[in-house]
Formats: C-alpha cells, sequence, structure tokens
DNA sequence: AAAAAATGTTACTCATAATCCGTTGACTTA
DNA sequence: TAAGTCAACGGATTATGAGTAACATTTTTT
C-alpha cells in the first residue's frame, strides 16, 4: 500500500536525521500529529504535502522514491 | 510548482503511449475531466491516484519523477 | 520510580479532492 | 457541409483530505 510505503520512508529518513516529530513539524510548518498519522499510513496526503515533507528532508523525489 | 510538473510529466507519458485522454482516464478507472485538470496543474492530486496514475503508465515512481 | 519527552489516537470542522453531468471550440476526415 | 475525435471548461454534488485540540500511551532520561 502505497500510504504505508510513504510513511515508512519519511520515518526512515527523519530518524536518520535525528529529528522528533515535533522538530520536523516545526520545520516544514505542519502540525504534529498530522504528520504522525500520515507516518502510520493513515493519510491519503495530497502532493503539496508529500513535496512539503521531501523538501524538508532537502531531498529529491528521485531519492525518496528510489526503492518504488 | 509540483502540480504543474506533475501535470506535464504525465501528458508528457501519456503522449509517449498515444494515448488520449479518454483512453487513459478508462484505463486507469479515473474521471476524464478530473484527469484534464490535474494534466493542467489544478488539481492537489492525492497519493493514491498518483499510484494508479504511475501504475497505469506501467512505470516506476522514480522514473516518474526522474527529473524531481 | 518519577519526570520528561516523544509518539499514538480519537473526534471534529472546514476546505477541497474527486465524480458526474454537460457544453464549447479546435482540428481532422469524409 | 457534416461527422468524429480530442481537450478545456463549468456547475452541482459527494467523498474525503487538511488541520487542530485534547487526551492516552509509550519511551527515554535522570
Amino acid at each position: 500500500m502505497i500510504k504505508k510505503f510513504f510513511g515508512e520512508r519519511m520515518r526512515e529518513l527523519r530518524k536518520e536525521q535525528n529529528l522528533s516529530q515535533e522538530k520536523f513539524a516545526l520545520k516544514i510548518g505542519m502540525d504534529r500529529t498530522y504528520l504522525a498519522s500520515v507516518e502510520n499510513g493513515k493519510r491519503n496526503i495530497s502532493i503539496e504535502n508529500i513535496d512539503k515533507i521531501i523538501k524538508g528532508f532537502g531531498i529529491t523525489f528521485k531519492e525518496f522514491f528510489k526503492d518504488l
């Protein structure tokens, strides 16, 4: 499931950067609980929020989706 | 803008495969007029529909987003 | 163990994603 | 002309994502 994949990849990258959900949420100007539910694969997130998150990690889309 | 990019890339791939908007819409089970507005960069499309479209082209996410 | 930090989850409103009906205009072909 | 294909667009409606608050639970730190 794509929502699950997105959430897991997001969590993986966040941990690589040693950020809490809250720190990352503040960094990209989004709500912590919303990001938590995204990480848990519960949200059908839209492309503009995907964009915010990937840019927040400072990587490319290609890199984010390298295994998909 | 990410919505513009997505729409342009989508149109590019659809034309490569010589499909009309309607043919492609039928192929992936989505609404013709909605896909038209996505191509025109007007829609904040969700990840499950992004998934349908990319899979409809028979390519990977990595390939779809190769320039991003 | 206790305190603090991080995460999970529910429930809700509001905005908008998405569908379905249609029209219009550009272009092509007979 | 007339007919057909294709794409842009509109209006109305339904389904669902965005965003937040409050509280619960888990994990980490001291």
